[in-house]
DNA sequence: AGCACGCCGACT
DNA sequence: GTCGGCGTGCTC
């Protein structure tokens, strides 16, 4: 998105002016309450902006952020309630970090205090953290200004000879003055990390902080592993902060506090580590920028990518994002020359990128879902003695069970889904629903008919899995999804025994994909992804080019001759005749194509309002008023002839555990004219909503429609 | 969102 | 006779 903030040359707010004669000071504090606007309290001295405060709010107390100071309240004065404790155990949260937050609130239409609070951490909005305890009070204690990360022993790193593409790329990123977002396209192996690594080391250089995002837990381990070992050279060892959702409360507070007081040089972190407070912030990374886990999905519906780019260029720095296959939306940046776009187009190591190969399963005789070729391919690889990995986005062992005589299919009784055929251990197997987790045992006959013979229709990881067992009955198999991985630590046990060459063939989902690099896999197989390329959603066609990109990536990154599978019946397809050739840059021109041309994103910005009800009947007739009452105050919406309120539909699983859900999607080539729009209707949908009984959320720029 | 008040069913 | 179901009303 291209959000701009606006100046921010206003002076720091003073502090609370005295009430003349009376020695009452008022505030208006940010609460984490789905209620709008802030609340009035008083104060017996003046507060600064960014305070944290006690206060009573009806029958509770609350932690809130003194938001704003006033000359007078808004409601009445005898009604405003004292501030019961200022919480001094910190500074005032600074100015930028409430600028970051006062836009997020107003861009994705949220209360300030939803958007402020909840981005602490837990022991600092919380009472209970403050009540008892009368000495110093608090969660921050003296103590902890000491107390740094464990000592961990760290071999500095050798620092790796940069080719000319990566050097050229740091070297422009380390020339930059003031603000910039960087688009650094880089292809699978071409060594982003260590572009991203020498601008990181320059802004440390100057006294200046680096916050480093990355898309998932699973990726920091390996990542802080080898960020330390190279900060190792150039810092030590306590400049690094690790911040995640993973972390226990007290990590996580620590690595918060480091950061805020400029302890910590580097934070790297998940999207949450967007809104931690850094006094001296000089350079923000977005690694794999495309990566839908930038989004946050619930609550404040923030993108932790757009927020970087917005965060960097209110505080006049750059941003760099990095990706082999970028959002669409920062390559139209970057093609528009709003972004300055860097590449690198080789691999580090000289190692070529894997051959792709499509093949044509129209008219194959295919085995279990292979195709010759792909057995014939696995086999000569593991004669060879390297690994192969089989990649299936489609956990279980066959997506739905049906009856051969009659029709009947396995379907959850609380969701509009079939339900998942999934084999237990022992052999137990059961139905399992993937939007609700539902589970029941599979039936011994069709529930309709009678009939015994029931069959699993398609496969899944599992099946897959059992099939590649009898097929080459030699090989060591193993099996990452999100079944095999639940448990605490398996995960990482399962990818150490592929990387320590005990497995020859590994099947998988998504989560192989990303990241890992294996040094002995020769060849990849992607089986059943035509399945993405005729989803509803608008952006199937990307999601797939990326996911293809980054699983073609895990082949041949040190075995010479990597190839890929991909095996389709539509290999005609722009997507796989670009993956082919490797070729993003194509790919992004024929997709932005047919997005401008049919006006959607990033040629037009869109909200998505969402309603969840008993009944579609009622969730309907929500959205359907609510753009009544859109469309009948022309004088709240002057920017109506900007948009276009599209017709409330089910989603497409319209029932989730006995929920059903309807949407209404709003679109605009303006920006300004959607976010009008979407603050004026937000004064009347709470009142709406409460007359029809149901559960609403507004989404700005969905990633899913 | 919490939290409490407020009126109707199966239990120590 | 009470414990508790969740409807609805309010929070500076």
């Amino acid at each position: 998105m291209s959000i701009s903030p606006a100046p921010s040359t206003e002076p720091a707010e003073p502090a609370s002016l005295p009430d003349v004669g009376t020695g009452v000071y008022w505030v208006r504090v940010a609460l984490d309450v789905p209620l709008p606007g802030l609340f009035d309290y008083r104060a017996e001295g003046p507060l600064r902006v960014g305070t944290r405060v006690i206060v009573p709010f009806g029958r509770r107390k609350l932690v809130g952020v003194v938001a704003e100071t006033a000359d007078t309240p808004v409601i009445e004065a005898r009604l405003v309630k004292p501030v019961e404790q200022v919480l001094d155990d910190l500074p005032p949260l600074p100015d930028d970090w409430l600028r970051l937050a006062r836009f997020a609130a107003q861009y994705y239409q949220r209360p300030l205090g939803e958007v402020m609070l909840p981005t602490l951490p837990a022991s600092l909005r919380k009472v209970s953290a403050y009540q008892g305890k009368r000495s110093a009070g608090g969660p921050v204690k003296r103590s902890d200004a000491r107390q740094g990360a464990k000592p961990v022993p760290v071999q500095p790193a050798p620092v790796p000879v940069l080719n000319a593409a990566q050097q050229a790329a740091a070297q422009a990123i380390c020339e930059l003055q003031g603000h910039k977002t960087v688009l650094l396209h880089g292809i699978t192996g071409s060594g982003k990390t260590e572009v991203y690594l020498r601008a990181a080391q320059q802004a440390l250089a100057q006294g200046r902080q680096v916050l480093f995002l990355v898309p998932e837990i699973n990726l920091t381990p390996q990542l802080e592993r080898s960020l330390r070992s190279r900060l190792a050279a150039i810092a030590e060892p306590h400049a690094l902060a690790v911040l995640h959702s993973g972390l226990a409360e007290g990590e996580r507070l620590r690595a918060w506090l480091r950061a805020q007081r400029g302890e910590a040089r580097i934070l790297l972190g998940t999207r949450l580590a967007i809104f931690t407070p850094m006094p001296e912030l000089g350079l923000v990374i977005v690694d794999e920028e495309h990566d839908a886990s930038y989004k946050q999905q619930e609550g404040l519906r923030y993108s932790a990518r757009d927020l970087a780019v917005w965060r960097a260029h209110d505080l006049r720095i750059p941003v760099v994002l990095g990706s082999a296959t970028p959002s669409l939306e920062s390559w139209h940046h970057a093609q528009n020359g709003h972004y300055l776009k860097l590449s690198l187009t080789h691999r580090a190591r000289d190692a070529e990128l894997p051959s792709v190969r499509l093949v044509d399963t129209r008219r194959l005789a295919m085995q279990q879902g292979f195709s010759p070729h792909l057995i014939t391919a696995m086999q000569e690889r593991l004669e060879r003695g390297e690994q192969c990995l089989v990649f299936l986005n489609r956990r279980g062992y066959a997506p739905v069970l049906a009856c051969s005589s009659c029709g009947w299919v396995s379907q959850c009784t609380r969701c509009t889904a079939y339900t998942v055929l999934h084999r237990g251990r022992g052999g137990r197997n059961a139905l399992h629903c993937h939007h609700c987790g539902y589970r029941a045992p599979v039936p011994r006959a069709c529930p309709d008919c009678g009939d015994q013979d029931l069959r699993p229709m398609g496969r899944g990881t599992q099946r897959v899995e059992e099939h590649l067992a009898e097929e080459f009955p030699q090989a060591r198999i193993a099996r990452i999804d999100a079944d095999s991985t639940r448990l605490k630590g398996s995960a990482e046990a399962l990818f150490a025994k592929v990387h320590a060459g005990e497995v020859d063939i590994l099947v998988g989902t998504q989560m192989v994909a990303k990241g890992h690099d294996f040094a002995n896999l020769g060849l990849v197989g992607v089986l059943n992804s035509d399945s993405m390329l005729f989803a509803q959603d608008f952006r199937a066609p990307e999601r797939l080019f990326a996911q293809l990109m980054q699983v073609a990536g895990r082949a041949g990154r040190h075995v010479k001759g990597g190839q890929v599978i991909i095996q389709t019946d539509y290999p005609e397809q722009p997507v796989y005749q670009a993956i082919t050739r490797h070729d993003y840059a194509g790919f992004a021109e024929y997709a932005l194509a047919e997005r401008e041309a049919v006006g959607l994103p990033p040629y037009a910005y869109q909200a998505l309002l969402t309603a969840e009800s008993r009944e579609l009947r009622i969730a309907l007739d929500f959205l359907s008023l609510a753009r009544e009452v859109a469309q009948g105050e022309p004088q709240w919406f002057p920017m109506l002839d900007a948009l276009n309120l599209y017709d409330p539909v089910p989603l497409r699983v319209v029932r989730v555990a006995n929920i059903e859900r309807a949407q209404l999607l709003v679109e605009s080539a303006s920006r300004p004219a959607l976010q009008g729009f979407l603050a004026a209707w937000m004064q009347a949908l709470p009142q709406l909503a409460a007359e029809k009984r149901v559960r609403w959320q507004l989404e700005v720029d969905p990633l899913e429609i």
